[in-house]
DNA sequence: ACCTGAACACCGTTCAAGT
DNA sequence: ACCTGAACACCGTTCAAGT
């Protein structure tokens, strides 16, 4: 009996929409929940982002999602934890450890703003899952391939992660609200308020308007706090200043 | 005629309730609105404010509100804008400008922490109120006393911020959790945790356990990462390093 | 064990209508 | 001009019920 066993497709069902491809059939995971979380994330931004509209993109009801993970928060460390995960890790080298720790600092918040505004939940939660602590070792092993006492390289690897979360944070939202042209626009208009500010009364930035909005860019910016926080570093290194 | 004119207390209405005292009569303005909404936020935290409560403590509905403000952001920006004004500033004293610089970053922490997660909101706006600017005017002014070149000042000017912002708002996320006490213990279970790491693949985390949950606690952190900065702003000063 | 529908107790914001 | 009630289009989370 052939006909018995040959494979048929399933019968449509009344009211039942059709679904997508058979992704939407496998069961629930946390990766899968990650995965749909981020893709939306990387779509439309941390405010797209609910327990409802991973649920839909999952092909269920959001109560399904707490069989996997407790709540919101675990599910926005999870995708930190992703983040931290994905992010390349240099090869110590003692010769350029100072480069290196900033290497690690770039890939922190670069890797964060390739995600949009998910810097936003970055600052909410230690990271401790298997990504993040290879990171933070790397991290303890470089800083301490450059010779810096133990609660240096302790309190530098809170401090340098929070400098990449903390400038993600701000660009991202400017990001999310404006074009980089927009962004231009807005930067120069603050420019011009500073300097037709009151001179009397706000003497030092209307002397310091043009720099206080120049430098070249974000990135100028950016690098600029990561030379101070590591040559800092460095200093303590060497004994203090 | 003398009844006519002599006042009466308002006869009691049906289906109206009293209304406690007389606050709730007089009009709305911003800053009753601020008030109220900063109050919401010492009582109940940043979680605590919604359009919604702080129309009903204005014995209101939420939609009042908009004629006052554009939206919640708005109103997250004039809470930040409000302790921004109430910061003490400094006289400027040229042979202490780096404790003065130290000092103005402390008042913004500490500021912020006064008045519960409120921190959490700092980070989403440059403030460019009144207040926000007689702060930067004389952070401007004393970093200019030290001898610092007009970039340095102007970045400094940003990153002093941010890093009193991110750090306040890390600390009071934990504080919003926890109590003193729980975090504490907290602290003490991911030095445990770090400690019983498997050695061969977190060899740095396992060996740096003690110090990286250990230090004197927040504040010896916090000063930690200030004295890094004001020390490599004032390097720079120097002519670099 | 895993999943679900329905409900609970909220949100920010808009808008036509009132004064 | 200022305020309001009601509604719109959402939230996160819980829970009894299903398989």
């Amino acid at each position: 009996m052939v006909f018995v066993s040959s494979p048929l497709p399933d019968p449509p069902r009344r009211g039942r929409p059709a679904r997508a491809a058979q992704s939407e059939r496998t069961p629930l995971s946390r990766e899968r929940i990650v995965d749909a979380a981020m893709a939306i994330v990387d779509a439309g931004g941390l405010d797209a982002l609910s327990m409802r509209s991973v649920a839909q993109a999952l092909g269920t009801g959001p109560a399904s999602l707490y069989a996997h993970i407790a709540d919101k928060d675990e599910l926005l460390a999870l995708l930190i934890e992703r983040v931290a995960g994905e992010l390349e890790l240099p090869e110590p080298d003692p010769e350029r450890w100072q480069e290196q720790l900033k290497a690690m600092v770039r890939a922190t918040h670069y890797g964060l703003l390739a995600h949009r505004d998910l810097a936003r939940a970055g600052l909410a939660n230690i990271p401790l899952g298997e990504g993040a602590l290879r990171f933070s070792d790397r991290m303890i092993e470089i800083m301490r391939s450059g010779g810096l006492p133990g609660q240096v390289v302790a309190y530098g690897c809170d401090l340098l992660p929070l400098y990449a979360v903390a400038t993600a944070y701000e660009q991202a939202l400017y990001a999310e609200r404006m074009t980089t042209e927009e962004g231009e626009r807005y930067i120069a208009e603050i420019g011009e308020y500073f300097a037709a500010l009151p001179a009397d009364r706000f003497p030092n930035i209307v002397a310091l308007a043009g720099p206080l909005v120049a430098g070249g860019g974000e990135g100028e910016r950016f690098e600029f706090g990561l030379d101070v926080l590591v040559a800092g570093l460095a200093a303590y290194g060497r004994g203090g200043w």
